[in-house]
DNA sequence: TTGCTCCTCACGTCACGTGAGGTGGC
DNA sequence: TTGCTCCTCACGTCACGTGAGGTGGC
């Protein structure tokens, strides 16, 4: 029998650890002073020890491992959480691989323009969403006024305050001089009648979404365009759908030039 | 401005979460309430819960984030720390592929014996000791009992009481049929004069060994070598010096067949 | 008025690590 | 006797999550 310095030593493991391994159950030490309270171990159990380290590593949580081990699970059942444990695994590194390439996409950003961008890319979710929708061809993206006033009319007609939430999905996959096919939409909460150009539908959820904030007016927005767009071509992403152009600050009228203005640029991506 | 619901839907970030970045100084609402403490944003904001995001997804902690955005670092500076996360990135994907393996390494195991092994292999570090040696060429394993004999004799002559550390160092790199090139070491913790065969050495501090337990007598340690072995192939490790046999039980002869003994097989490796 | 939103504590998470303050063993 | 080892609390870690119990706003 040794005590719990020497036992710490040959497994390599703290006396901390050890001590927590006793609380737990997890590894009980043979013997136990009843004056001193000093734990006495047994060389044998170096073998258990190993197990537990063992189980530790592949990422099992204490407490799936004292089970493990008390319930004696036979071998399929060992497969099947290795199993598991494999792809969890997997995954991670799948998403370590992920994380990165943002971060060597930051680094080439600065290298490249040796100051720090003021875009961040974040990567988000959409629930589904109910709007009423005006679409068509228009010259060029603030030509859209036009749109917004039909759209605000047809809300004042239904007698429905327009939410906070308003957008325009830009639908062109490429970029274009003139004639953009241009969507502009109002969150609803119920289902309206359709009337005239004024469509109602529902966007499906997206599961991801790159998005990206701009400060300031309409004619600076292109620089944020670069940079998401750089963004999705850096990581390995590719562009799913129509690219959300989200207006934040309140009553937008589709031609803003108030320096306040935030907008977010959404753009639906997948691997 | 919005509410904190709001605010939490537009960004994906739980309320919880901006309520604990409020405390932290991460992100402080741009106006309180005073009588209701209801906590109220700008759409500006969501620029800085961006960077916050970017930055904690490249695995930051919020100290340094809350550090980062008021020193507000050069390019050089986050230049210097993205080069940091980069490497410490590279490494845990490394951690996690070998962990994998290792992972793998048990799943192939149990598909080819149908049970789970009692071999568990864990990775140790060595210090470096000092030990008094016989090193010889003897036909088989067993016949190094005169060895013990012989360093015994030694230890007594020298008035040292054996620690409770010994082992043989099997220094052949491939099975032998014959002819084993075998050393046996006990530890001593001062230096001594070497005499006849005795032989006063220090061993060096090995980074990584491959360990395993074997309980029982040596009849039946081929076991534990084959699964030692094994593991360290499917790991894609190899062995990078002599393999030490370590004799756990008290009172070691040399020659137990005690089924209580306890044996630890260790060998040096690396990638 | 009702249900929804928001608030502030206080405590939990996970696998230990870090002292403080004290005692046993050679 | 001295220094080393061991002991038991109690608290800290990190980034929030989970209630409990209560209140404001439409």
């Amino acid at each position: 029998m040794i005590r719990i310095g020497d036992f710490s030593k040959l497994s390599c493991v703290t006396v901390k650890t050890l001590r927590f391994y006793d609380e737990e159950g997890l590894l009980k030490p043979v013997q136990v002073d009843q004056f001193t309270g000093y734990r006495y171990y047994e060389f044998e159990q170096l073998a258990r020890l190993h197990r537990i380290l063992a189980l530790r590593d592949l990422g099992f949580s204490i407490e799936s491992i004292a089970q493990l081990l008390d319930q004696g699970l036979s071998a399929a059942q060992i497969h099947g959480m290795l199993l598991l444990r494999q792809s969890e695994i997997r995954q991670k590194v799948v998403d370590e691989e992920e994380r990165l390439s943002r971060v060597t996409s930051w680094l080439s950003q600065i290298e490249q323009e040796d100051i720090v961008s003021e875009y961040d890319v974040v990567l988000k979710s959409a629930e589904p969403i109910r709007v009423a929708s005006v679409r068509a061809v228009v010259p060029t993206p603030p030509d859209q006024g036009a749109l917004w006033g039909e759209l605000g009319s047809y809300m004042a007609e239904q007698k429905v305050r327009p939410t906070s939430v308003c957008f325009s999905l830009y639908h062109d996959d490429e970029f274009k001089e003139h004639d953009w096919d241009i969507e502009v939409c109002e969150q609803i909460q119920a289902e309206l009648t359709p009337k005239g150009r004024v469509q109602v539908r529902a966007l499906p959820a997206e599961a991801k979404m790159a998005c990206t904030i701009h400060k300031g007016p309409f004619e600076t927005i292109g620089k944020a365009y670069d940079a998401i767009l750089k963004w999705i071509d850096v990581n390995g992403y590719h562009i799913t759908g129509a690219c959300r152009e989200v207006y934040l600050s309140p009553s937008h009228d589709g031609s803003q030039v108030d320096p306040d203005t935030v907008t977010e640029i959404q753009y639906p991506v997948a691997k």
